[in-house]
This record gives C-alpha cells, structure tokens and sequence, in this order.
RNA sequence: GUCCCCAUCGACUAGCGGCUAGGUCACCACUCUUUCAAGGUGGUAGCAGGGGUUCAAGUCCCCUUGGGGACGCCA
C-alpha cells in the first residue's frame, strides 16, 4: 500500500512549489490507490502559527487535495522524537552536546573565512561523565547530536535523478534535538516517517542534501528508509527560485483573483512533468490516471503565468454557464458591483457574452463594469468617437428609432441599427461605434447587439441622452 | 570555497542510437468581423560548447561553460 505525505511548515501560505509538491503525492497516492497524508511540520515554534495552519488547509481544500489522514502536529509529538533519541544515546549512536550558539557560530564563520565546508568539529562527541556534570551544573542545556559514522559512504537512491553517493565526512554530527526539547527537521521526518508508514517521500529538490543525513537515521534506528523522488524546483522568470519578488505565489492570491482550481492543478501538474502525446488540458482522473514519477523531469521549471492565464481561460470556456454565473455573481458581489437581489436570468445572458473573452474571472468585474453600474465612465477614446463631426445627428437617429421600438430583443436591435445606416447611405459601423461608446463608456465591449439588447430600452436610451448632453457641453 | 544535482525553441515539454527534432503557451502574419476577444489557417524560433564511443549521437561517456541546491538549535 503506497502512503505519502505532504509537511509543510506553517510559517507563511502554501505558495506554488508546495502547491506543487501537494499535488504529485496526492496524484502518487491516487494512482495507486494509496493513501494521501496530511502532516504540519510545526517544529519552529516561534515561526510556526495557527493562522498558517488554517489558511494551509483551506487553500488545500480549494485545490481539492483531500488527504485521508491527519493533520497530524508533530508539536503533538514531541515524547515520540525524544524517545528515539534517548534510545539512539542509550544506544552510543547519538551523543549531548553543550557546545553554545556563539561558540558554533564562531567556527562556522572561521569556516567560511577559510573557505571550508562548515560541519560540526566533534567537540562533544566524547564527552566524559564528569564534564558533563561540570555542564549541566553551569546549567547548560544540550543538544542532542547524531553521530556520523566516518569513513563511509551513503548512497541514495531516487525515483526521479537516480544514485548519488556523498560522503560521510562532509555531513558533520547534526543536531537532531535542539536544547528547548523539539526536534529538528531531519529527526523528526524520519520518526514520522516511519511511525507513519510512509511508503514513498516526495519532496522538493531542495531537500536531496539533507537525504543521506536522514538515511543515516533510518540505519540508526535498524529500518528501511522509504523510496525517495525529489521534484524540480519552480523557478521564477530570471531563473532564480520562485519567491515572492516574482510577483503572487501564494495559492490564496489565486483563489481571489479568479482562478479555477481546477485550472492551476491542471497548470502545475505540467510543471515538471508531461505526456509523451501532449495534451495540455487534462482533467482530474486524466491526471491520476497517467501521472507517473518516471515522467517527471529532473530539470527546474519556469513558472509561466501567460500559459496558467491560458489555461485557466479555457476552464471558463468549458464551464458550464450556470456554474459560472453563479462564480461571477459571488465575485461581483465581493467587490460591491453588484446588489445581493440580482436577476438571475438577465445576468446569465451578460456572463455568455464574456465567456470567452475572460482569461480570470475577476475580469468579469474589470470587462463588464458598465452593465452594472448606473453612470457610465467615459473612457478617452470613447470621447474621441462622440466628439467626431455628425455623431450627434446619428446618435439622435438611433435615440428616436429605439424610443419606437416595441422589441428589444438582439434581432430586432440590429435590425434597426442596420436599416438605419441604409437609409442613411452610411456604414453600420458609423452607428455601431458611436452607439458602443455612449452606452459602454469604452470602444471595446462585446457584440453592440448584444449589449443593447440586455442593457434594455430605458437604460440605453438614457445613456444615448446623456451622451448627447455630453457632446453639447 | 566544498559536496550534490541539472542542461531540447523566449516558457512548459515530447524524444529513451537511425525523426525533414514533434506538441502547447507566448509572439508574428493572414482570415472571420461592428470594436475586443474567441475561432480558423499559416509562420518565426531549439538540441550550451568541445572531445570521444559508434556504420550512425539531441539520445551513451568525459571535459568545459552556465544554472541550481545544500553546507542552521529553519523546514
């Protein structure tokens, strides 16, 4: 039975990458019908907070990566890694250290000035038991060290990039308990991992320099370590690691801003990863059912937001209209465009016309303000057009013929605009300009028809009156 | 600095010794057209460089270059 996780550190939002990683367990998980685990790895206790964990799981949710187990809190499980460490003391495989922050960082700093790799010097590694006493009297509180055994070799092996080896020189006896209690990252991982049974760790690239120090544990502790697979590193436009500099990667940015979820799992999961036959839109079940680790690359990848606007853009053209109405009414209602007893029909009719002119959702908002609003904004451009010689006269035309017109349904609308022109000798084009900038305030808007149409006779002719005021003043 | 990893169009990728190096986004042109999108058609653009191995190298090996990660009582 495949069991994976996925542990973050609340001490920010899920932002992209582990967005990223979230989804290839979740999809390693469903593909072979494992189980997803959920752990907050909230061992940092002055960074770590609820409010993190909260907004984690929702943005989660959003994604809809369900996990089947947790959240487990590893600061609910600090007796566990203690008495793992205690055992690999009792054990000779981990040993106290008194060594004092100043004092590491002093030696770490005469490192660098060297231009040495800085690992732990050994100071404590045989500590005898009265200078312990002679610490513990000063009442220093220690740390708890893993001792590496050196020389030797420890080779790691990966799903994704294959066998390294590192030696075990360069890894340095590492502190698996710090002196408040709490465990560090690398120990308390591996105690998890295996107490929770977790078949198969994948992880962010970041993480590959820490494996071998982790796998040294498991060989402490007499068990088999998991597979490993590290993903690719997201990386922003300049090819650094994507940050916030790069602009918004929190998936909460996302959620707000009008994306689909389903379009950004749909974006990450061709982030490091692909078909041999490229199709770029894959549904949820397409995905679990082809995702793979042998597919994904081991190259970083360049976070796109042209492509994720792409893709998002055709999620809303396949959506179904009654779904998307009711998203673009939540949203309008947000931003206070809209009043909360909105005409459902009428606005279903208004969102068909921008279904496929809209790559986010809260473009609704930017595209179709003057539907809603009950003045209109007159753009520049729009200006230029009414200013242009003998618009008023056909403005007053049109006025005069819609203030007849019984049927205002997008047929008759244009019939009349266009049998208009005829009788005037002029281009259709001369009226529907005129006419889109004295009722949209703009020069773009979708079909003119269309829009006349719903915005209905009493608006559209006000709105032609009031252009008219406007060109005469 | 040391260790580890990586390298196909601007971006994401397909390719797993024999392809005119394919697809998608972006970009450009044309088309449709009342504007803007969408749609349709076509196009520009890539194997980082150098050595090997081989009848044959984007694909295997080595070096160089470039990029990244790690070197915390952060995770």
């Amino acid at each position: 039975m495949v069991r994976v996780r996925f542990a973050p550190a609340p001490t920010g939002a899920l932002h992209i990458g582990g967005a990223r990683t979230a989804l290839f367990n979740w999809l390693y998980a469903k593909h072979f019908g494992g189980k997803f685990i959920l752990r907050i790895e909230d061992t940092d206790i002055v960074r770590s907070t609820n409010k993190w964990v909260k907004t984690i799981l929702e943005e989660l949710k959003w994604l809809g990566l369900d996990w089947d187990e947790g959240p487990y809190f590893q600061s609910d499980r600090l007796d566990i890694y203690k008495r793992y460490a205690e055992r690999l003391v009792k054990e000779g495989k981990a040993y106290y250290c008194y060594c004092s922050r100043e004092d590491l960082e002093k030696h770490r700093r005469k490192m660098q000035r060297l231009k040495r790799r800085s690992v732990y010097s050994g100071t404590c590694r045989e500590l005898t038991p009265s200078q312990r006493k002679h610490y513990e009297s000063q009442g220093r509180k220690p740390t708890v060290r893993f001792k590496i055994q050196h020389p030797g070799t420890t080779v790691v092996s990966d799903l994704i990039r294959g066998t390294s080896s590192f030696d075990n020189s360069i890894l340095g006896d590492f502190i698996i308990i710090k002196s408040t209690g709490t465990p560090t990252y690398n120990f308390a991982v591996v105690v998890d991992d295996y107490e929770m049974g977790i078949t198969h760790v994948i992880r962010g690239e970041d993480h590959i320099s820490n494996t071998p120090r982790q796998i040294l544990i498991y060989k402490a502790l007499s068990v088999d370590p998991p597979k490993f697979a590290h993903l690719p590193l997201i990386l922003g436009q300049d090819r650094t690691p994507l940050s916030k500099r790069h602009g918004e990667i929190s998936i909460t940015h996302y959620i707000e801003n009008g994306y689909l979820p389903e379009a950004l799992v749909n974006y990450l999961s061709l982030l490091g990863w692909g078909l041999t036959s490229s199709p770029q839109i894959l549904s949820r079940e397409e995905l679990i059912k082809d995702f793979t680790l042998e597919r994904v690359s081991k190259a970083s990848a360049v976070f796109d937001i042209e492509k994720l606007l792409w893709i998002n853009s055709e999620y809303i053209k396949r959506m179904d209209i009654s779904r998307m109405t009711d998203i673009c009414i939540t949203y309008l209602k947000k931003v206070g465009l809209v009043e909360f007893n909105v005409k459902n029909s009428w606005f279903k009719e208004v969102i068909k016309l921008y279904k496929d002119r809209l790559k986010t959702i809260s473009q609704i908002a930017e595209f179709a303000s003057f539907f809603f609003e009950k003045e209109v904004n007159y753009s520049k451009e729009a200006i230029n057009i009414l200013n242009k010689e003998g618009t008023s006269q056909v403005l007053k035309k049109v006025k005069e013929r819609f203030v007849e017109q019984e049927d205002f349904d997008v047929f008759s609308v244009e019939k009349t605009v266009r049998s208009l022109a005829l009788e005037l000798g002029i281009k259709a084009a001369k009226i529907i300009h005129p006419l889109r900038a004295a009722l949209t305030g703009r020069t773009i808007s979708p079909g003119i028809f269309d829009v006349v149409s719903l915005l209905g006779k009493e608006r559209v002719i006000n709105r032609i009156e009031r252009a008219l005021n406007l060109l005469k003043g």
